[in-house]
DNA sequence: GTCGT
DNA sequence: CGGGATGCGC
DNA sequence: ACGACGGCGCATCCCG
């Protein structure tokens, strides 16, 4: 029901099913009935509580049914599957006659679509932990070359020890790389100088957004048979480095429960900065961390790694 | 869709 | 041409 | 009853 609410456009009620959905997979025991959840589970209200019963009652959820066996529906899943296509660009070709991937390829399509398209099966494809690390060595070898004050961190679930990744997240810093500073020659282009660096050995095949900061494409590693892969760099000024890596290592889960904890403990924690909340609500200057167990000694919580 | 105001 | 709005991904 | 729900970088569209 969530991604069919995404596929809609309706964003909110789709973060509404998901965090409803999380609820209930956390919770350790048995769900009797719509109405116990509705009680016990935050995030299950009214609706969801009567949606849970008939499950329990009839083993399928009829609204779901209903959206399954609409065909402009089943169109609006898959299309929306293609990177690039959101829930606009959907609407608009189904409702110009649109029904698979190759009618899309008949169609006007913006880079970042026509990409989407071209690899559509290989970014469906996980990504093994042992391939995530020979990417590892090719992006971080390749950038120490360029400069060896670069730091480098692959972020996301390979961080935290998974077995296998959905894309590959890349995060680096430069010292000289501040709020101050951030124009300064060293670091200025710094990331369309590796990405210059890492099309030229054939590693980044194709890109989807270029900037300064943020740079979004696909990656390949050079043997015969590889699968196209998507990747993201992003560059943080170093005052945001230790956040940034918190943040982008995740999990989504572990990031909402640290900024429960924070807003409880008078600060607000974000990719950027964490700072101090005073009793007005007033927020204060970001307080400067060298490390991730900096972050968690603020707050007052043990250190846990990345894969803890 | 759910929650807080 | 340029500044703002929109779509999208994360 | 009603608004918030994360919010920002990049590509592209829109409009003056």
């Amino acid at each position: 029901m969530g991604t069919i609410q995404k596929n809609l456009g309706l964003k909110h009620k789709y973060m509404a099913y998901t965090t409803a959905a999380g609820a209930l997979a956390a919770y350790p025991k048995r769900i009797p009935s719509g109405a116990v959840a509705q009680k016990e589970l935050d995030g299950v209200g009214q609706k969801i509580g009567l949606k849970i019963q008939e499950i329990l009652d009839t083993g399928k959820l009829k609204k779901l049914d209903q959206y399954n066996s609409d065909p402009k529906i089943v169109t609006l899943n898959l299309l929306c599957r293609v990177t690039g296509v959101g829930p606009a660009a959907a609407r608009k070709w189904i409702d110009s006659g649109v029904k698979t991937i190759e009618d899309l390829k008949k169609e006007k399509l913006n880079h970042h679509q026509e990409i989407g398209v071209k690899y559509f099966e290989d970014f469906e494809k996980r990504i093994p932990r042992s391939e995530m690390q020979e990417i590892k060595n090719i992006v971080k070898t390749s950038i120490s070359q360029l400069d060896q004050l670069i730091t480098v961190k692959i972020c996301g679930s390979y961080r935290r020890g998974s077995e296998s990744s959905g894309d590959v997240d890349v995060l680096i810093t430069h010292p000289k790389f501040t709020n101050e500073k951030k124009e300064q020659k060293d670091t200025f282009d710094l990331i369309k100088r590796i990405v210059d660096r890492l099309e030229k050995i054939k590693f980044l095949t194709d890109h989807l957004a270029n900037g300064t900061q943020q740079y979004m494409g696909v990656c390949k590693i050079p043997k015969e048979g590889a699968i196209a892969r998507r990747i993201d760099i992003k560059l943080f000024p170093k005052e945001s480095f230790y956040t940034a890596l918190l943040h982008f290592t995740g999990s989504g889960e572990h990031n909402r429960q640290l900024s429960c904890i924070a807003i409880n403990k008078g600060f607000k924690l974000s990719e950027f900065s964490i700072t101090p909340v005073g009793s007005t609500g007033v927020e204060g200057a970001p307080i400067p961390v060298q490390s991730e167990k900096e972050i968690y000694d603020i707050l007052g919580i043990p250190f846990r790694k990345p894969s803890e």
